[in-house]
DNA sequence: GTATAGCTTCCTATCGTTCGGTTGTCAATA
DNA sequence: TATTGACAACCGAACGATAGGAAGCTATAC
């Protein structure tokens, strides 16, 4: 047979079907047939179907600390990483959302969260955290060393933050719905991007 | 027994089910419970599961083109609608909000599709229309009639729309998933408002 | 020779759905 | 007015299918 990450197999293919159809919707005989084996060897790794959900998200919270950078940067050790251009800041922009969009991992993980938010408080909070608050936090940081650069003008630095970055979070939604839609996304980042700096530019 | 009004009972007992656990992960014994009636009674009324789904999005779809007032608004006939101070927007914008954020009906026809939306493609197309499309449409409409007025500064309508509305589109999910932020989230939209009126301001 | 990880088989609960039958209501008929 | 029949709403019981899961066997690998 030789196998052994069968285990990881299953959180993936987990991952695939939750993903689309959601937790309740997805049988287990469907997550083994994904990998390849029966149903009941699958209870050689999982203690429960439930079991599969909690090991789901605890590994969703693992790499997403590990690997986000919305949960990792600290922009007063980090300064030199701000883009202080609109150019900059497009290319920048525009390369994560490239990334988050269609990274197999972080997509799904990102859907299944928007599937079963409700389900669960502690879901929610996550959902919360990771696509709102830690977002929040790191263009809050961003906008304020622009401010302090001189680069923009000092406003509210989380209101500034909200501007920027809210919208691009509606984007990424939209194109998980219809990826038909991420050129024109694409352009409407880039041309809000350079609207912001405009704006904000120090006069 | 005195009823009556049964098919719309079990109506909004489907859509209080399916708009917290999904259509799958309920079943028809729970609405049929919900109603105060057994389940084989309910094929009285639906011919199946699906169709008590298909007929909530039909009526969602109904009550949103008659009732959204993104879906009927033109500021070309209504021009005097509009709001043309930062304290005429914030008390617009947050009466509309509180609305549309407690209103049970509304509200739980956004949470279902939020967790449907990835089941199918006529879903994806109608959360895209009534979340994103409509509102876009609506605010574009508004930015370009206060260009006009020498209200606001010209630039890309479009953008200007996304960057007013797109944030508060996020914190309205924040609100259905962590009611108790709302206080927040309504202060963050009065600060976001005033900004961004004063930013776009005339000079 | 003991784990490990796969298998087959089987269990029970519940799913959506159907069926046959029992009410209560109401309009037409006698 | 009294009787009838159609009809809608509801019910209990049961359907086949499938769900999640348990038990025990087997083959491979160290």
């Amino acid at each position: 047979m030789e196998r052994g990450n069968t285990k990881q197999d299953i959180l993936e293919a987990a991952l695939d079907l939750f993903s689309v159809q959601g937790f309740e919707a997805t049988s287990i005989s469907q997550i083994a047939g994904a990998v390849g084996i029966r149903k009941a060897s699958l209870y050689s790794h999982f203690e429960s179907k439930q079991a599969i959900l909690d090991a789901l998200v605890q590994d969703v919270l693992v790499q997403y600390g590990e690997h986000s950078i919305f949960a990792r940067t600290d922009w007063e050790k980090d300064a030199e990483g701000i883009p202080v251009t609109p150019d900059a800041a497009v290319q920048m922009i525009q390369g994560q959302l490239r990334y988050i969009i269609h990274d197999p991992y972080i997509s799904r993980a990102r859907k299944m969260l928007v599937i079963e938010q409700f389900q669960n408080p502690e879901l929610a909070k996550l959902q919360t955290k990771q696509n709102y608050t830690d977002v929040m936090q790191y263009f809050t940081g961003m906008m304020k060393r622009l401010a302090e650069g001189g680069i923009l003008t000092e406003y509210d630095p989380q209101i500034m933050a909200a501007q920027f970055c809210l919208p691009i979070s509606v984007w990424i939604n939209v194109c998980d719905r219809e990826p038909e839609r991420e050129k024109e996304v694409m352009e409407l980042v880039e041309k809000h991007i350079r609207q912001f700096f405009r704006l904000y530019q120090k006069a």
